[in-house]
DNA sequence: ACTTTTTATAC
DNA sequence: GTATAAAAAGT
């Protein structure tokens, strides 16, 4: 019975380890932006604060995309654009 | 049987029963929502021109709340507060 | 410049105001539907639980819905629908 | 009025850059792993169940640290720990 | 513990 | 590609 999941049971057991394993990295890396903050907050500054003015970059950043984006969809209605997409 | 669910069956009724009411006006709102774009693109309107137009303007509002969110903290920050907390 | 947007911007204006007007009463349901979890939970309910029941029972509806879809169809194929409305 | 956040601006600059650099390198992780359940499911696997294969996984894993947790305290309290670590 | 935000699935 | 539901994160 060992041998019915034989080739894929040894794939899912790759595609799980991989997962696992970019999943701990994740794990990390939070711990580390916490560190940061702890770190902040020991030198001084409101991680409330510190938290609120990463959010606001984060917002203005996509913001920007987005009229970019939206600064593109006109150039396309307007048939403006070389060698864009336009296919639907 | 039917004693021991009587009391919580009854409620249980209750809150299920107003859930659901109020997810189908919920989902009519979505209908209604839907609507309003097959209406703008009957005159002429891009519908993802307008959605893009909808999430940025929901971005600056949400933006504008921010800052004033930061602007509070910052004063709350300097003890400029009346009330204010501090506490963690 | 301004001409160019000039009844287009009107119309754009007006179908962006009565889409956000939607989306506020969509969003202030969603709100109301939390708040009715939330009492659930203060009067001992699972809102785990609470939410199975209500995802099962709105499948069942959609199951209900399809069998009578399928009757109709049948009934239909035997020329026994007078004409009549029924549809919402 | 510029001197006033001269350091403390520095030192907030600074904090803000570590937290985002390791924020991109977290999404970029969130992307690595989207990617990877993207293969597999290119290999026919449902990527549904993959992820309650990771889940129960991670939930066993809490479970044996609680029981290897618990064993320790047994063992700390019949004295027969030499004084290793573990707090955090 | 609770809420909010993000992410994934289903349509 | 949108809307809803589940999961993760922050407070």
């Amino acid at each position: 019975m060992a041998e019915v999941v034989g080739i894929a049971g040894e794939q899912l057991r790759q595609f799980v380890a991989r997962i696992e394993r970019l999943e701990e990295e994740k794990a990390a890396l939070t711990a580390d932006i916490r560190e940061v903050y702890a770190e902040a907050k020991g030198n001084g500054f409101d991680t409330k604060v510190l938290r609120q003015v990463i959010k606001l970059r984060k917002i203005d950043k996509a913001e920007r995309q987005e009229m970019d984006a939206i600064l593109e969809l006109y150039l396309e209605a307007l048939g403006m654009m070389a060698g864009g997409g336009g296919e639907e």
